[in-house]
Order: C-alpha cells, then sequence, then structure tokens
RNA sequence: GGGCUCGUAGUCUAGUGGUUAUGAUACCGCCCUUACAAGGCGGUGGUCACCGGUUCAAAUCCGGUCGGGCCCA
C-alpha cells in the first residue's frame, strides 16, 4: 500500500524548491488576502480545517488559468507575542531595557516563523512561503505608520482622553477580548449617604464618587431625583440621577457612581457626561486627603473602619457578584482613564454598511454580523495599547506647548522611544519633547494586510483584491477593520468577497479546549490519515458551517486516496503499462462515460465557481466510485481485452482517469500529483494544468448504457441471493426486458457478469430468471 | 437581554413547494472477483424537534414553543 507520508514529503520539497506557487503577474490574475497566523501559537485543528478550503479555491482559480496571489504572511505584534517571549527567554519588561526588550521579541518572532510555517506547508497550501510578510518587520512598522499618519492628516486619527481596562495583578492594559466573566464572593456594604441609603460592592471607590443613580420607575426614590446629597467622609455633594438600567432590586435599589468602579459605571458615566475624579491609579489609591497611595485591599479596609467609627454603615452582606476579570489571572479588572489614540469612524457607519453590500459575502448571512456591529457602535476605535512590541506612534508631544509632533514621513519606519535624534517643536520650536510610550493595537496593522501584501510585491494597481478568507469569529475585528481603513484610505472595497469559515469540534459537538482534554493536533491527523484525508475532511461541510472532526470522515479521505492509485493501477494493467494513443472515440460504453463525465466536469466547475467545494466533491466522488469504478472499470476488464476496441477503451480510461484527478487536486493535490507524474511524467505539476473544460460536443445517449446498468444491477442482485461470487459463472439466464437493448448490448452484460447462455424475454418490467 | 444560526435513521449530512426524502458511517447477510476486504453486491433502520397556519400539495413558506451553537451587551 501507497507510503503517504513519504509520497507527501517527496511533493512538497518539489512544490518548494521548483517554486511551483511563486507568483508571476498576468493579465488575468487572482488575489488572495491570506489571514497570518500568529507567531506565538502553533497551528491547531481550526487552521487546519480553515487553510485548506481557501486552498482549494486557489488551486482550482490557478487551473483555470488565473496567476494566482497567494501571499503568505505572520502576525508577530503585541501581548501574545510579548508572552511567548516571556515564556520562552524568561525575559521581561521590568528586567530589559526597552530597546533590547523590542529586540529579544522580534528574533524570537524570526526564530518562530522558520518553524511555524512547516504546519501550514504540510497540509499541501499552494501559498507562495518563499516570499512572506511579518507585521512586526521594519517594512510593516512603516507602512503602517505611513498609514496612521495618513489619518491623522486627513483629522481621522486623533488624541483624546478616555478610559481602560486594566489588570492589576499583571499591570496591564487588556483588550476586551481578554475578559472573562467570573462569580465571585464579595461584601454589599450598605451605606447611609447622608439621606438616601445606597449599597455598593466598591466602598474603597467612595472618594471616585461622581453620582448617585436610581430606577426612575422606583417610587421610593422619585422625588428626590435631581437633589444633592453630601458623599460620606469627603463632603462634597453629588446628585441624584436615573436611569432604566438600575436594578430597582439590587440592594437598596440605589447606588453610587465612580470612576469608574466597573463597566455599568462607566456607561453611565459616558452617557451622561459626567466628570471623572480619578483616585486609583497603577493600582493604588490616592485620593489626596483619606487615602494616601494604598493598594485596592488596604483602601478598602481602611474606608470601611472609618465609615464604621462615623456610623455610615447599615449593614454589610454577603453575596455572590458577577464582575469581569482577566482571563489568564482570575483578578477582578479596573477601569483607569488616560490618553489614547482613536480612529473616527462612529460618523461613517452609512458608508461602512454601504461597502458591506458591495462585498459578497460566503455565506450571505455572515454579512448580517457586519452590519449589527457596524450599527451598533458607540465608541471610535482605539488603537493604542500601553505595550511595548508593536508597531510605535510616529509622534512626540511637546512639553512646553502640547503641540503633537509627527515624524517626517522619510523618517519611517521610525521607534520615538528609542529614536533619539535631536528633534524640536514644529509650533515652538521647544526642543523639551516627550515620546508617545503607546504602541498600536495589533489590528491597526493587520487591517491593513491587503497593502501589505500587495505593497510587498509592488502591485497595488491589484487592489481591491479577489478574496479574503477568514474565521467569523473575527468578523467584527479584523473584517471590520480592514473594510474601514480600506475606505478610509483608498475611499474602494479591500477585495471583493469574503469567504468565512466554520468552527471545528469534538465527535460530539464540543468546543476544543485543553481543560476538556478533546484537542487533537493536526499533526496526529497527517501522520494518521494522509494530508490529503484531512483535506477531504475540510471538504465535508459547506462554507461557513461548523465542523466535526470524526474519524469517518478521514478514513472516507484515505479510502479515496487509495481508490485512486488502485483504480490507475488496474487500467495500468489493462494497457500493459502504455498511455494509449488518442482515437475518435466510437463504441458505445466509451462515448456514455465521457458523456457521464462532461455532465460531471459541468456540475463540479458550477460549484467551485460558487466555492461549493463540498457539493462539487460529492458530486466527483459519485461519478469516480460508481460511474467509473464500480461500473465502467467493471466493464472494460473484458472490453479491453478486445482487439477491435482495446485501444480505444484504454485510451478512454485513462482520458477519464486523467480529468478525475484534475477535479480531486485542488482537494487532494498529493495523491493526483502522483498519479498524474505516473500518467505523464514529463509534466510539471498537474496543479499547472488545465482544470477539464466543459466540452458539449462530448454529450452523447446515455440512455441504453443506463439501462444495462439497471440489468447488470439486476443480475449483481440475484448472484448475491445466490450468494454467489461476482465472478461466478452463470451457465443461463433468462432477462425480461427491452429484448432489442438487451440483444445490442449483451456482449457487455455477459462480459461483466461471466453469462453463458441468454435468453431474453422482451416484456415492460425488468425481471430475471434462473 | 438583543442579533444570527441550526434541529432530517444510532451518528453525521444533502435537500427552500411537487414521484418512494440524499449520501456517508455504523449494523446485518453474501462475495477473496485477473486494481482496491481501507473493496464489491444486497439489506435493516426516519412521527424530517414540537404546535399551529398558508397551500390542491410543506422537511422546505409564515407564526409560536422547546432545545443546541456562535456573536454582541
Amino acid at each position: 500500500m501507497i507510503d503517504t507520508g513519504a509520497m507527501e514529503k517527496k511533493w512538497k520539497e518539489y512544490w518548494y524548491s521548483n517554486d511551483i506557487f511563486k507568483f508571476k503577474k498576468g493579465k488575468k490574475n487572482y488575489t488572495i488576502d491570506t489571514p497570518p497566523p500568529t507567531v506565538s501559537g502553533k497551528m491547531h485543528v481550526g487552521h487546519a480545517f480553515s487553510y485548506p478550503q481557501q486552498d482549494f479555491i486557489a488551486r482550482y482559480k490557478r487551473m483555470k488559468g488565473f496567476n494566482v496571489f497567494y501571499p503568505w504572511g505572520f502576525d508577530d505584534n503585541g501581548l501574545p507575542t510579548e508572552r511567548f517571549v516571556e515564556k520562552e527567554r524568561k525575559v521581561t519588561i521590568d528586567n530589559t531595557p526597552l530597546k533590547e526588550y523590542i529586540e529579544i521579541c522580534r528574533e524570537v518572532s524570526r526564530e518562530a516563523e522558520k518553524d511555524l510555517y512547516q504546519a501550514w506547508y504540510d497540509t499541501g497550501l499552494s501559498a507562495d512561503f518563499k516570499n512572506y510578510i511579518d507585521t512586526s518587520s521594519d517594512f510593516s512598522i512603516k507602512l503602517s505608520q505611513e498609514l496612521f499618519m495618513d489619518l491623522a492628516e486627513k483629522k481621522r486619527a486623533y488624541r483624546d482622553e478616555a478610559p481602560y481596562i486594566t489588570c492589576p495583578t499583571c499591570r496591564t492594559a487588556i483588550s476586551q477580548i481578554e475578559m472573562k466573566d467570573a462569580i465571585i464572593n464579595t461584601d454589599l456594604v450598605y451605606l447611609n449617604f447622608n439621606g438616601i441609603e445606597i449599597a455598593t460592592t466598591r466602598p474603597e471607590m467612595l472618594g471616585a464618587c461622581i453620582a448617585i443613580f436610581v430606577n426612575p420607575q422606583d417610587e421610593r426614590y422619585s422625588s428626590m431625583i435631581g437633589k444633592k446629597v453630601e458623599v460620606p467622609l469627603y463632603g462634597y455633594k453629588v446628585e441624584i440621577l436615573a436611569d432604566e438600567s438600575i436594578d430597582k432590586e439590587f440592594g437598596t435599589g440605589a447606588e453610587m457612581l465612580c470612576t469608574f468602579g466597573d463597566q455599568n459605571d462607566l456607561s453611565l458615566w459616558k452617557k451622561y457626561g459626567l466628570k471623572a475624579r480619578i483616585i486609583l491609579k497603577n493600582n493604588r489609591i490616592n485620593d489626596g486627603s483619606i487615602i494616601n497611595n494604598l493598594s485596592i485591599k488596604d483602601a478598602r479596609k481602611t474606608i470601611i473602619d472609618m465609615l464604621k467609627d462615623n456610623g455610615y454603615i447599615i449593614k454589610i452582606e454577603k453575596i455572590k457578584h458577577s464582575v469581569n476579570t482577566h482571563e489568564r489571572c482570575g483578578t477582578p479588572i479596573e477601569i483607569g482613564i488616560s490618553k489614547q489614540w482613536y480612529i473616527k469612524d462612529l460618523d461613517i457607519k452609512d458608508e461602512l454598511i454601504e461597502f458591506g453590500n458591495k462585498i459578497e459575502w460566503i455565506p450571505e448571512h455572515m454579512k448580517t454580523r457586519y452590519n449589527n456591529w457596524v450599527t451598533g457602535l458607540k465608541w471610535d476605535w482605539c488603537i493604542s495599547r500601553q505595550r511595548y512590541f508593536g508597531v510605535p506612534f510616529p509622534v512626540w508631544y511637546c512639553n512646553q506647548c502640547g503641540e503633537i509632533i509627527f515624524a517626517d514621513r522619510k523618517d519611517l519606519p521610525v521607534d520615538p522611544r528609542i529614536d533619539d535624534k535631536n528633534r524640536k517643536c514644529t509650533k515652538c520650536g521647544s526642543s523639551d519633547l516627550s515620546p508617545e510610550t503607546d504602541v498600536m493595537d495589533t489590528w491597526a496593522t493587520s487591517s491593513l494586510s491587503p497593502t501589505l501584501y500587495l505593497s510587498h510585491i509592488g502591485e497595488m494597481d491589484m487592489y481591491p483584491m479577489d478574496a479574503r478568507f477568514q474565521g467569523h469569529d473575527i468578523i467584527t475585528s479584523w473584517a471590520f477593520t480592514t473594510i474601514l481603513r480600506s475606505y478610509l484610505h483608498y475611499g474602494e472595497i479591500p477585495w471583493k468577497k469574503i469567504i468565512i469559515s466554520g468552527n471545528v469540534y469534538d465527535p460530539f459537538g464540543q468546543k476544543m479546549s485543553k481543560s476538556k482534554g478533546n484537542i487533537v493536533e493536526p499533526k496526529v491527523i497527517i501522520d494518521n490519515y494522509g494530508a490529503d484525508a484531512l483535506r477531504y475532511w475540510a471538504s465535508t461541510t459547506m462554507q461557513g458551517e461548523n465542523i466535526k472532526l470524526r474519524e469517518q470522515d478521514l478514513m472516507r479521505g484515505r479510502k479515496t486516496v487509495i481508490k485512486l492509485e488502485n483504480s490507475l493501477k488496474l487500467i495500468m494493467l489493462l494497457a500493459d503499462g502504455k498511455k494509449p494513443a488518442k482515437v475518435d472515440v466510437q463504441f458505445p460504453v466509451n462515448k456514455w462515460i465521457i458523456s457521464k463525465m462532461q455532465h460531471t466536469v459541468k456540475e463540479v466547475t458550477e460549484y467551485m465557481e460558487n466555492s461549493e467545494v463540498m457539493k462539487a466533491r460529492i458530486a466527483l466522488d459519485k461519478f469516480f466510485w460508481n460511474l467509473y469504478c464500480d461500473n465502467y472499470l467493471e466493464i472494460i476488464k473484458s472490453e479491453a481485452s478486445k482487439e477491435d476496441r482495446r485501444n480505444e477503451t484504454l485510451y478512454t480510461a485513462f482520458y477519464i482517469m486523467e480529468n478525475v484527478l484534475k477535479m480531486y487536486s485542488p482537494i487532494m493535490p498529493f495523491i493526483t500529483e502522483e498519479l498524474f507524474h505516473q500518467m505523464n511524467p514529463e509534466v510539471t505539476s498537474i496543479a499547472l494544468e488545465r482544470y477539464p473544460e466543459f466540452d458539449p460536443n462530448q454529450l452523447y445517449g446515455e440512455e441504453d448504457i443506463d439501462y444495462i446498468i439497471g440489468i447488470i444491477d439486476r443480475v449483481r442482485n440475484l448472484k448475491s441471493q445466490k450468494k454467489l461470487s461476482m465472478a461466478a459463472p452463470l451457465e443461463s439466464i433468462k432477462i425480461h426486458g427491452n429484448a432489442d437493448l438487451i440483444e445490442k448490448y449483451g456482449y457487455l452484460l455477459s462480459g461483466i457478469m461471466h453469462i453463458g447462455k441468454m435468453e431474453i424475454v422482451n416484456s415492460a418490467e425488468d425481471f430475471i430468471d434462473n
């Protein structure tokens, strides 16, 4: 049996060393916006599912005569890479100078990249792996900074004071994606707030209280709305306000709003345009009067004691409370406030929706998620992160006059944190400047992927690209930000089509996770079943649908590989290893299979054009297994020995085989390459061959042979019932049916079914006596 | 809480108004047949989640209920 591991290795190396997939621009180009995997991770089974799906289309388009630009890229910015470096090198920002830290991050990224592409390469992707981009290279930083400055010039990028989420334990800003809900035990403190009773889980934030909130429907407090009360201990006054979001049942129904106790405080603060009182900085509380630089825990104790001493506490209740925590360490998050860079997008929602409509979404309903996201946007996009490894802002601030100074475009890429070139304020001339220390959000760079890929090869005139492939989980991040940037920079859609892939679940429909222990490594699948089988499995679902990882689907792929190999072996055997010369096809059974194949070519092509790979493959499977192998090849075992039609029959068998291999090759590139080379040692690669074209001149009447196949099935049925082998000779048989047809094609029947004497009875009904 | 999506043999899945509901897998029976037993032939197995409506006709369209998944709050 075939050693798929060795076979696949041979072709991978062949494709790579012969630059089979190197892009050469032509008249008909097809450009793909490849999702760049993060260097900090490993390939997981979700990647092993989604990347082959885009490769099916890439390989198909290439065989349809397109010059396919299928670039490769790595995403190595930001927190994931920093964590990766911390783990691999035991280097943290606290024990390493910034310049060195960044260099180590880049170095570790580069090293990881060297091996990282291997997993993707092993799945048989036809991407140009030799020529890749990475988001932390000088090239990417330069481009990202240039386009940031473009936004600043267009007044789309601006700096403003705004809240951000921080983890007190990890002492870093985190994004919303990194948060997780948790139920914790906490104290609910009931306070007499000089005229109104409130309950709070954050008494230590008392000095940051800026308002009391009640529900407008709450009759207990309706007369108090608009009045002012004095904050205990602190003595200043705050107003009692009303909002629908306040839960009447929680505590006393009245809450204090602090900047910022939690996310609800934040949203109310925003909604009502309140002033902030910031007492929490760098995870310590300092209110300038009562609490002087204490940790949250100590501050809490101090305040509670003081409230008790002054008789403000009514009672303390133990409750279970839902809070947002940092998923990594489980610490409840805090909200701080600082200056951040934003990209203004709230005023162009209509245009963004219109752009979404100009793009073809596959599956279409995924566009709704994009629309909902855009419609529901409340804040501009915050692109600054208080991290270290990422694209720096090319920006300084003048300490004298406050002016924002941008780098010269010719100096890009630049890192203001390290760059020590003498600069002067463009407004007041002062040289007392402070660099921006934040870096950009990773999405601020990856949202530029079409530009990154195309400008990397100097072919921006191919913008917009043809297709973006990505997961549905990042529609609101990657897809959205890419469309936004494309609109802002070029007033153009980034791609004509966006093709969304689903998730992979375990055989029981459970999400794969370390804690459930149901994770399967792609490498294990490839080792056990082969990459072709893995890819076959990836084609067993409709685009955008989720898939379960089930052994039987991998097995089916493996069986197809073996079946392809064996079917070629058979026709090679029949042809004594020689490819038959081309002839005109005359005999009915040959015309029949060619005609059937033409229908299949038409059907498969239509599905592939529609990105419906699964339907294409099912149509192809049906043709290959049922018509070609089970019937045609069985019939020609005897036909091929008849001198007058031997060459024509074998020619037909080879012709069909080649076309079957070509149609399977986008899905199963390895076995098809192997077998196609066995048939045609002179070819470069099946991947560079032309996909079969539907030829209506090769459609012939199929009814006669279809009818005969029906009779064959009846004879098979009979043999099966009689517990005979299909090869067992039948001395004599009485067939009822269309006598003319059975007479005409009797030689096919007796050949395949080994029938000695045949008695034919004309009948409207088909049946067999014995 | 809002939005999207799914519910079809033991399992997975095709099927958007019209023969007997597709195929795979599992299971059972037979067959080592001049490629392939990881094969071939045959067979068992379904109130198309539930309720109601539209229609001559509903797995399919509409409304509701229940249950899963995802995204957003």
